[in-house]
DNA sequence: GTCTATATTCCGATAGAC
DNA sequence: GTCTATCGGAATATAGAC
């Protein structure tokens, strides 16, 4: 958080992130966390070598392994924390509102907002996904469910409420988190709007693919 | 096309789209690129060894390096031809319509439609990426930009004719695309909609959301 | 908990025969 | 144009000292 520190505004973001996540980590691998999340999105999980990793957080190739069991794991332990934390602020932005129409501009706004800031987290959560073993795979798909449910559970309310107008609740709720997850691929700092402006317009126009008139 | 031939439905898919590319390219060549294709949106590029595609292609491990320079070069033509193949039909479809409306449901629609069917193509071009040099990404990113001109045109079009009622065009262009794109992200096979039945959710949610009334 | 050194495996690409 | 054989290097992960 502090602005005066030099630490590049990435790590900030995936640090603040990290640390939010829920669960507790020593500062190393927390270092190490911000390392491999750094190389990840730049390179790719296949194209980073385990030394790129502990070089960047200051440490020999061997220190890696006694905070990670593999690079896997680490890829794993970034993947988890994302999605959880995704999870928990759209939990939260849905229940900060009091109508259907507000608790879907809030999750889709702050879910392409939260994709824009962190983009390079998004990103290793989505393209590096098949690197994962199927056993971590499946604990991240469970994540992955549950945020979908959040979305369906909105449009349903605004469908029972009369508020929206939704012949296919599955498939727009599909619709609607492309528009937000999608965020992290073509976003880019250099780029004319913030990322609060891409929550907004992103918001807005979620309501209007909802509703009619 | 032949269906009795027992060829997956996948590198037929492929095969159609590398042959439709515009470009000539020899049948070793060709069964090199689905060979690559096939490798490359399962594992990742990088995840990918030029053992592994020459073998699925019945080659030896140095039978590559006659038809194409190097690994990359083999991601870049798949690069080329896929975006090649996308941007024809999406100017095509934009062609056939008499409306801004027919022409921005068409391409959403057909744009959507072909993320799913080529959903391997699909990743390629959008998760390896950053593995091109930087030459090629040039060249990629050229005809990226033309496919996103044909959809802000239809756009602009819509907007001066009063069919649309848009405040940001490239903001929405975005939106759009980012519905039709990230369905290579989700499709697969055995989900419950047809890549057509996508194709027309996402073409009246793409009018939907550029209309008032 | 961090280091140096290394075991083990595998990779992209080339040489040269046919 | 395809093969066998291989070069030169780099990868993940471990062993063992401190």
């Amino acid at each position: 958080m502090s602005a005066t520190t030099g630490t590049p505004l990435s790590e900030q973001s995936i640090l603040a992130t990290l640390e939010d996540s829920g669960d507790t980590a020593g500062a190393t691998a927390v270092r190490l966390m911000i390392a491999a999340a750094d190389a990840f999105s730049q390179k790719g999980f296949h194209a980073t070598t385990t030394r790129d990793i502990a070089s960047r957080a200051g440490l020999s190739p061997a220190g890696v392994y006694v905070h990670f069991s593999s690079k896997e794991d680490l890829l794993f332990q970034l993947s988890r924390r994302g999605h959880q934390t995704a999870r928990d602020q759209l939990v939260a932005a849905a229940a900060r509102a009091d109508s259907p129409t507000e608790a879907l501009r809030r999750i889709i706004s702050g879910f392409s907002t939260w994709h824009a800031e962190h983009h390079q987290l998004g990103r290793i959560v989505q393209y590096e996904f098949r690197h994962l073993t199927p056993e971590h795979r499946d604990t991240v798909l469970a994540l992955r469910r549950e945020i979908d449910k959040v979305v369906r559970d909105v449009l349903a309310d605004g469908v029972e409420s009369g508020e929206f107008d939704v012949e296919d609740i599955s498939a727009t709720a599909l619709a609607l988190l492309s528009m937000a997850v999608d965020v992290a691929r073509w976003y880019s700092p250099q780029i004319r709007r913030t990322p609060e402006e891409i929550g907004e317009t992103n918001g807005d126009l979620a309501v209007r693919l909802v509703t009619r008139g």
